[in-house]
DNA sequence: GAAAGTACTTTCCGAAAGGAAACTATATTA
DNA sequence: TAATATAGTTTCCTTTCGGAAAGTACTTTC
């Protein structure tokens, strides 16, 4: 007889479980909490901007992930009848939502620095 | 003449890149946040409790997090003399100042779900 | 009419992530 | 002495991630 899962098997753990990998497939990969960082910071900005705003990245995954984050209804695209024809990203008012998180992550990066230079290192 | 970023230049955005780059970097993976979920839920897991607590992992895998966590002091490991010996893992006090991420993590994957039977789907 | 700018897409490739299963090693229990 | 439990490690394999470079398509500028 195999002993089962006690704690993660409570309903109200199964929601947050399935809550945590819901957020973390969203958001999955290298780039998309830069890109919506970006988003937040700057409010429209064409695809050569965000190429030249984060650093490193190809068009390819700007491409890709600008994708998946208009899937998934947290930026928005739109496109303008200028000469050249221009595109506007911009963040959705859902994708704003995840600025407390994005904090969050920014305050615990910055606290994780500083313990580093404060202890070991 | 090519321009550059404008955005992302400041000295203020390129520490906020970092640190998310940081955090991103420590806390990456399917598994990280699951386990130490589990481990702030449940203090004092043994290698097998958390094998069977969280759904899916395998014994690599688990192995593998719990070392990357240990270096990076989110979670102590401890070998108990007792008689098959055992192993107890426990979430550190630094590891524990990930909370209010998580939770903000829980809270968007919860309103996430909310927003899709809202809506659409 | 060639260069340059916008906005991508496609191809090709190597590296990293992750899973299944088997295996090691030790100790207790039936 | 065979089964079961703890705590992993190792091997093999597939999938996914992600980068470099080139190509597409259209337009304006020189």
């Amino acid at each position: 007889m195999k002993k089962k899962s006690v704690i993660n098997n409570s309903p109200i753990c199964q929601v947050k479980i399935q809550a945590i990998s819901d957020t973390m497939s969203i958001l999955s990969g290298k780039w998309k909490f830069h890109i919506l960082g970006t988003l937040i910071e700057g409010t429209k900005l064409g695809f050569m901007d965000l190429l030249r705003e984060i650093d490193g990245i190809g068009s390819k995954m700007l491409s890709k992930e600008l994708q998946d984050l208009e899937i998934n209804h947290l930026v928005s695209r739109t496109v303008m009848d200028t000469k050249p024809i221009t595109v506007k990203y911009a963040i959705t008012e859902y994708g704003a939502t995840l600025s407390p998180l994005i904090n969050e992550l920014t305050k615990w990066g910055i606290a994780y620095r500083q313990s580093l230079h404060g202890s070991n290192e």
